[in-house]
DNA sequence: AGATAGTTTTAATGACTGTTTAGTTATTAA
DNA sequence: TTAATAACTAAACAGTCATTAAAACTATCT
């Protein structure tokens, strides 16, 4: 008999296609239950395997983690850098990252980006450090282009890095919510909802309210002169609001 | 001698106060090295004690992990309910809630929360149920006050549901990047500063471009309308905004 | 068939760690 | 003072689990 070809699923597969499988499988698990929480055999089992054969391919539980945040790392960047060094203006750069990172997340597997966003501190120091580097690189990126796009007068006035931040957020925090499914909504779906947030708001109408953000900006203090006082001064309002209601509950 | 007070930090506290503190203490630990990965030798170490002595206060490590469980939930909840129950507009009703949620989450301990955030899955199940319950609970409130804004003409149309956990998600983020320091913002900044990006989005300008968010909503299909809602709506939510708060102010 | 390399298994090893037991010391109440 | 209770400790128990060693199986090539 020739060889066999996709028999158990795992045997009968080429040696770097078991070894994805395994990455895989690994991941899904560590998604699960957590990566300390997981046992060799758990993974092992899942692939139909011994714990022993394991060692054929990694050679160690962290090296398996290690694999997986290598390929969120990869599967993230490729594209990122592309996109910033496009000729394109910020807002539009903006866009197409914020629609690369969603689409990464959920297409290329959200076990891997929960394992990438929550087992950090099970890896070695060492790569450890490099992760953490990676990830503040990433936000430095989106925050250069909102710089970018302020100082074009395309963007509002504001906090580059807590707008980075906001949006980071709101688009990696899709990993904890997604459920894929035929009702589910398309990765295109989300993007385009967040980016038309982000970039309008939810509130309607307000014309000519166009004011920047807030002053609570990076340069810090000046304080909110007499503008036109519209947003403002809701804004005001709404923060009284928040102490006199503070207030009220204590009282009863 | 009387009571000993305050001799190793440790001994010489209220019963109460002890347990708390070996809760922050695990606490700060689980979000640093991960639940499974910090060993009771670890706490104990940290607080100065035997491992043995722990179970004094506490009856295994997955009680512990279930006090901070509830501990988290009692905190952003407890304001919460109350808040989502005034009598306020939807948009008011809405940054009460997300200054509430990031006051919540650095005030109270970004451990706490981290741990809240990440360590479902080592629940036992029928807490693990509860928690979900509860999270969802959670994003149910949101979603009904983004449904009444948008009914009421306040917001742009939009799908709620995604709405609001673009909204959580950017709360619930901070716990990943915050650091706690005397530069660093207060958690009033960022809430205001989240609220001015959800509220208006960072586009500058573009004035005319006043159609409601694009077209993948629950129901579906009802075509963004290009209404002229002009800034009268503006005036009359500071005119709304005001009476309030003058009734308030009589009653307290 | 025999050899070689690649693959998988069985069976240990050894470290780690949640929990318990039995006992010690400190504090309180009578 | 004495009895009782609370607070703690040291040591062992029992189970888990990553990792290794050595043997066996499979396929391919000659």
């Amino acid at each position: 008999m020739e060889t066999k070809v996709n028999e158990s699923g795992f045997r009968g597969l080429d040696k770097s296609l078991r070894i994805q499988k395994i990455t895989d499988t690994a991941a899904e698990l560590f998604h699960r239950k957590g990566y300390r929480s997981t046992t060799l055999d758990d993974v092992s089992k899942e692939l139909g395997i011994t714990k022993a054969a394991l060692y054929h391919y990694v050679s160690s539980k962290e090296k398996l983690l290690s694999r997986i945040y290598i390929q969120a790392l990869e599967n993230i960047f490729r594209n990122t850098d592309k996109i910033a060094g496009k000729e394109l203006p910020p807002d539009v750069r903006l866009r197409l990252i914020i629609q690369n990172h969603i689409k990464g997340i959920i297409i290329q597997s959200i076990s891997m980006f929960s394992v990438f966003f929550t087992e950090e501190n099970q890896l070695p120091e060492k790569e450890f450090r490099k992760i953490r580097r990676e990830k503040k690189k990433y936000t430095r990126i989106v925050e250069e282009i909102i710089e970018e796009g302020i100082s074009q007068g395309l963007f509002r006035k504001s906090d580059p890095k807590l707008q980075a931040f906001a949006l980071i957020g709101m688009c990696n925090w899709v990993y904890k919510w997604y459920k894929p499914g035929p009702d589910s909504y398309t990765p295109e779906q989300i993007a385009d909802y967040f980016v038309s947030l982000l970039e309008r708001g939810y509130l309607k109408g307000d014309m000519e309210g166009m004011q920047d953000m807030p002053e609570l900006l990076r340069g810090g203090k000046e304080r909110a002169g007499s503008k036109k006082e519209d947003y403002q001064r809701l804004r005001a309002k709404c923060t009284e609001l928040s102490k006199i209601i503070d207030e009220m509950e204590e009282k009863g």
